[in-house]
DNA sequence: TAGTGGTCTAGACCACGAG
DNA sequence: TCGTGGTCTAGACCACTAT
């Protein structure tokens, strides 16, 4: 059972809904803190925290003296500043995204990925390889691998809502709680490209992502490999 | 003159000071918000804003029940959660960093740079192309341009400290706020590869950078080469 | 000057982890 | 059970922006 939802989440949840919707505009003033605080019933501490995770995920500017105001962020790509499935990451351009799984079996686990889940080489892992498009388009190419003993059956059955994050957290009760991710360029190889459906020996932007459980364990190493028209958009605020 | 700094900012300095010094050492516990709290003599919601801060600056974890924990993070690459210089991102890995000014004069805006700096096209502006090097191998090119008004004079003295940051902060006393920043994959080409004395035709990631004072205005539109073996460190936070 | 966000207090109760 | 971090209150004064 999920338990009552802290009150900042509320405010936070009900204003990035306003935003999705239309009803909060780009570049629109939201209500201050003090007016936010009556509003539900909350004190000015309580909206802070609900304001100041908006601004730290980028969807609203804090301007002392002025208001906070909601963001605007055109652009196509992914936005990687929270922890989240990658269908909500691209989920702001409004384009039409798809997963095709192309490989879901248990493996042996190589030595890098064994490394990285903190498992002995050769153990036994679920692989799920998946191609992810936006409008029909390939966009990406992801290489998940999840210790047996996290998620056992996980390659037997179909993802919920496609989302292999919503299926940890829901299926397997995983509450994902951080990841490490390094991104580098390199050029396509054969296997991947076939993937892809694209031609081999072009530039692609390839990823490792370790995801860590609340407890600190590792729960998932993923492979990742996304063409360059899905460039990796980021916010980076200053100290 | 800076004025006084906030006490988080004071208790998150010292913290950091700390770790980067050794005296807390990786996966070294914490004092808890209350003992801190009585150290610096302010309540503990003050000392919470510190610790936060250093959470989303991957620092430390906080682990609810447990504690709060100094974070290891061994690996080279640019990690990039909060705006900083070149040299800070690098600085946990050790090396030797230097930085050399290729190229540092006025030029014309093209439509791209000023479409990012919001001026007409072929306004003036300073650009200043450097070479960064860590233990002498060169490990990024980066292609800056700052609005003349922005810093007049900018490209006829060293930059301070060897920072374009710094010296717009302290010179012309821009206060930095945040950046957006877009990375993807490309095939390096010959003008760059000269520059970073590498073979033109391998990948390289690419990155385009609009960094924005306090008054929501841009004043730096910088394009960035970074070659594979210093790839991009993130760190992503659940929600 | 009025209103906004930024910082801070001195408490409170709760959820969680470890012994 | 005890200490930790998580959430929250009902105020306060300050710094900044816009008028």
């Amino acid at each position: 059972m999920p338990q009552r939802a802290p009150m900042y989440r509320v405010i936070y949840d009900d204003i990035v809904a306003q935003i999705q919707s239309g009803a909060l505009q780009p570049a629109a003033q939201i209500a201050s803190e003090n007016d936010l605080a009556k509003q539900y019933g909350v004190s000015r501490m309580t909206v802070r925290q609900a304001l100041e995770l908006l601004g730290s995920d980028d969807l609203v500017i804090r301007k002392q003296g002025s208001g906070t105001f909601v963001r605007e962020h055109p652009r196509r790509g992914r936005r990687l500043s929270r922890l989240r499935s990658f269908a909500d990451e691209l989920a702001s351009s409004g384009d039409h995204l798809a997963s095709e799984v192309v490989r879901a079996e248990l493996a042996s686990a190589p030595d890098e990925v064994a490394d990285a889940l903190r498992l002995d080489p050769g153990d036994t892992v679920n692989r799920l390889t998946r191609v992810r498009r936006v409008d029909g388009v390939a966009a990406a190419l992801q290489d998940a691998w999840v210790p047996y003993a996290v998620a056992p059956g996980l390659v037997r059955e179909p993802l919920a809502e496609g989302s292999l994050y919503r299926t940890l957290s829901e299926r397997y009760g995983v509450e994902l709680q951080w990841a490490d991710q390094s991104m580098t360029a390199a050029i396509l190889e054969p296997d991947e490209a076939r993937l892809l459906d694209v031609a081999p020996g072009g530039a692609v932007l390839h990823g490792l992502r370790t995801t860590f459980s609340r407890t600190g364990n590792p729960v998932e190493f993923t492979y990742g490999w996304t063409l360059p028209e899905f460039p990796l958009l980021l916010r980076i605020d200053a100290e």
